[in-house]
DNA sequence: TTATCTGCAAACCGTTTGCAAAGTT
DNA sequence: AACTTTGCAAACGGTTTGCAGATAA
């Protein structure tokens, strides 16, 4: 599911290419909607259907993982080598990666010990960052 | 976040008991258009947009709970004593709960050695239930 | 030329909102 | 009478789809 060796490469087109070279410079999950903006601020505008199309290619690919914030807005990432959580600031939105998935350990007892087949799980945190905490302001 | 005890009873509206109702005696989390249909079928009907309002108001009030499907559908549960997490298979759909949340200790552990002020989080594991695994069809 | 990709606009779907009627105190 | 709740229909926001024109093999 997040692993980036089931990826095989069919040719790429000018959308998926876009679309990915916005998501490898952005340093944070984002939606199709900014990608669509970003995309037009850099003079290579691309159509709103376009984006969401080469978004689903490169999903179905596995160059590309995306999640759900708590509005049901999507979210999109390129894969890291392994799956990947993240932290998300309730304040100023910011998510960052967490270092390493706590629940993996867990996963692999849990995956003998059920007779649910496991495929994967969804983990999140929510909270509020250092900055947040320290901002004078709100 | 999820508990019953900050649940203020403020008086309940028609619509919000109706839709408790529902919600208790479902072992399913469960949309708000499931909960139109159910309440008609059970002739109380409610309009979609009271079953909107009475959810909002439940959560608020800490008696119910939300999560997203894949799709972004909200689903709604009473919440139960602790916060609860579901494993939801990806063939029916059903979703059962976990019976104990498998971040908890890992949970005290990151408050004390993180900055990232940790206010809840989401978890939830996607796969095959057994029934759906011995399944002779599809 | 044949197949694929793109952009636009319209459709979709779950959810929210404005408003007037019905219900409550 | 003043206030709250409800239902309807319209609006909304993110996403998907149909289709005709542009692009690539």
């Amino acid at each position: 599911m997040y692993s980036k060796a089931m990826a095989t490469q069919t040719r790429q087109t000018r959308g998926q290419v876009r679309v990915l070279e916005v998501l490898k410079q952005s340093r944070q999950p984002i939606s199709a909607q900014a990608l669509f903006a970003e995309l037009r601020q850099q003079d290579h505008p691309l159509g709103l259907a376009t984006i969401y199309r080469a978004l689903e290619a490169l999903k179905r690919e596995g160059f590309v993982q995306s999640r759900l914030t708590p509005q049901g807005e999507a979210l999109y990432t390129i894969v890291a080598e392994d799956h990947q959580h993240f932290m998300t600031c309730l304040h100023c939105g910011t998510s960052t990666p967490l270092d390493a998935c706590p629940f993996q350990e867990l996963e692999q007892q849990w995956r003998q010990s059920s007779t649910f087949q496991l495929y994967y799980h969804t983990l999140e945190l929510f909270g509020i960052c250092l900055l947040c905490q320290n901002a004078p302001n709100s």
